[in-house]
DNA sequence: ATCATAGTTCGAAAAAAGTCGAACTTAAAG
DNA sequence: CTTTAAGTTCGACTTTTTTCGAACTATGAT
């Protein structure tokens, strides 16, 4: 059984979630979480092979963007919403801003 | 007679601009600009060598943060400010968020 | 003209990030 | 127990970033 480790939000480092966001494949996964939700890995393939997308979720986990819980075989992602927004108010809706999908 | 280019604020990418401020010396370099105004290069070195910080105004310029200005042998550094808050209402505050310096 | 000051550009080297196939783990289903 | 589905981990490779010395440019002062 995996679990995986997340960060409590006060230690969230501002400069490692900007790196998170900075990449456009992590971006697009955290704008498809905000719109939908939580998802499971295969749900946010973005074309990319599972090797490299579970290098991207370590990074947003690791950055304290998303949390991660597992379900059966399913590895289930949802944003850090409430937190995220309770210790950097503004964030979000500055991701979701005018944005692609 | 060195002028610099600058992106229109509609043509800044709200990833480039994640990626500009997932560097640590550019998001202190952007925090002092938000607090102390329009400042030059010499007054921003970051205890790094001039060739350094150059490159990373360069950066910070691209990415629409920063706009810079030729003043006789000086090199006047700005937060584009005003433009920021209208095209991404709340970034200046979540960067300026319980900060460092 | 000469010199000093402020900062850039170039080039190379080192460090960090992204990408992906292959082998592995875990849980559920048959 | 065997197979399948969902993801992870490992290792290698590529690309991007960061860093900085050395040489250069432009302005202002003497």
């Amino acid at each position: 059984m995996e679990r995986y480790e997340h960060p409590a939000i006060a230690d969230v480092d501002i400069c490692r979630l900007f790196a998170a966001l900075s990449d456009p494949v992590r971006l697009a996964v955290v704008r498809n979480l905000a719109r939908h939700g939580a998802l499971n890995c295969a749900a946010l393939t973005m074309d990319r092979p599972r090797s490299t997308m579970s290098h991207h979720f370590r990074v947003l986990r690791a950055a304290g963007l998303v949390r991660t819980t597992v379900s059966g075989t399913e590895h289930v992602n949802a944003l850090r919403k409430t937190e995220l927004e309770a210790r950097f108010p503004g964030l979000l809706r500055l991701i979701l801003e005018e944005g692609g999908d």
